[in-house]
DNA sequence: ATTTTAATTGACTGGTCAATCAACAAACGA
DNA sequence: TCGTTTGTTGATTGACCAGTCAATTAAAAT
């Protein structure tokens, strides 16, 4: 079977497999079988090629972070004035992948695995410092106090993504977050979008 | 050594050290031993008088629970003024016990553990459900969008929560939470504390 | 054609843990 | 004094699981 280069392919789907039995499960309890099931081989190849389950579980929340930077950067990339930046990180943080609910349960957990795992905890911090100095940026010209808004902006997102994560009634409503956070952002720069 | 009421002793102390056992780790990943270690017995008789580790989880998220229903109570009740009435449930949700690392940390993992158990999740919605009710009614003679407010204070609460979770560096600042969502709640409610 | 190398797995191990149980200890009531 | 109730535990069991290893397959390289 070993045609070259599957290395890549499989690992690719661990690692959405990962994501995938955590949001599933909703907690960090699963096992590298149930993961390696789900993405279709034994569990000895997830430990072959990631060494251990933390590694694993590290290799998904980069997954994820990374996914969200990107989509980040493309929304950011569009937008033209201040106010446009702004809405296109909260497009970001609630739209596309980062909102199914799948991933809003495994990004829950992975606070949670940011509590023990130092290098996950890095990992939060980094996506959460260039969130903030994102939303900072974008927030200059448009109020007093951009670091504090911009404090509280992440905290609300952070806050509105939990609460999805409780509420088990059907799909999540993007729609319904990101106007909670226009809301806000409404507000705290002198109303007007 | 068998005293008579010591249940509701070791009921208690087991409940304590359960949250203690949580927030320490940071994690749900304690077993009935270490918890029944700290709370000074042995694991079958933390199985004696809960039956199972789910149960004792349970109990520890109701002692929680219970714990900051009373002080929102007590502050709301020397509360004369709507907005005093909202900066009591401030002063409820970031202060006293709720306010210890280990009962933050414990709090976060009761989200994840709502995920699993319907037990667990139905606490938590009882428990946003009062307080969501608790800001609308307090903040009714204060703005045009009490329930849209509410819910907004309520998701900017857990965030900032998560936030201190996430903050290994020292003990988490009250105060520093407190004016964050005094800030929002000033916004919200035409200026003016 | 044969060696090397990547891909892959089944079987195994060592350890951990929730839950059970039978037994022991001590207060209390008769 | 003796049985009964309440409190308490050590030892055990049964299941589960992360991580290892030796063995197998087949593409690629020589």
């Amino acid at each position: 079977m070993p045609r070259l280069g599957v290395m890549a392919l499989r690992k690719d789907a661990l690692v959405n497999a990962t994501i995938g039995e955590i949001g599933r499960k909703g907690s960090l309890d699963v096992t590298m079988g149930q993961i390696a099931s789900a993405a279709g081989v034994s569990s000895a190849l997830a430990h072959h090629y990631f060494g251990s389950k933390d590694e694993l579980f590290l290799a998904a929340m980069r997954a994820i972070l990374s996914e969200f930077g990107a989509e980040a950067r493309r929304a950011l990339a569009l937008a033209r004035t201040p106010r446009a930046r702004l809405s296109a990180l909260m497009q970001a943080s609630f739209g596309g992948r980062n909102f199914q609910p799948e991933v809003v349960a495994a990004w829950l957990n992975f606070y949670v695995l940011a509590q023990t795992q130092p290098q996950a905890a890095r990992l939060l911090r980094v996506y959460q410092h260039r969130l903030v100095s994102n939303l900072t940026h974008a927030l200059r010209p448009l109020c007093a106090d951009p670091t504090g808004v911009a404090r509280t902006t992440a905290a609300l997102i952070d806050g509105v993504y939990i609460r999805l994560a409780l509420t088990e009634a059907g799909p999540p409503d993007a729609a319904d977050a990101i106007a909670t956070l226009e809301g806000y952002l409404a507000l705290a720069t002198g109303h007007r979008a």
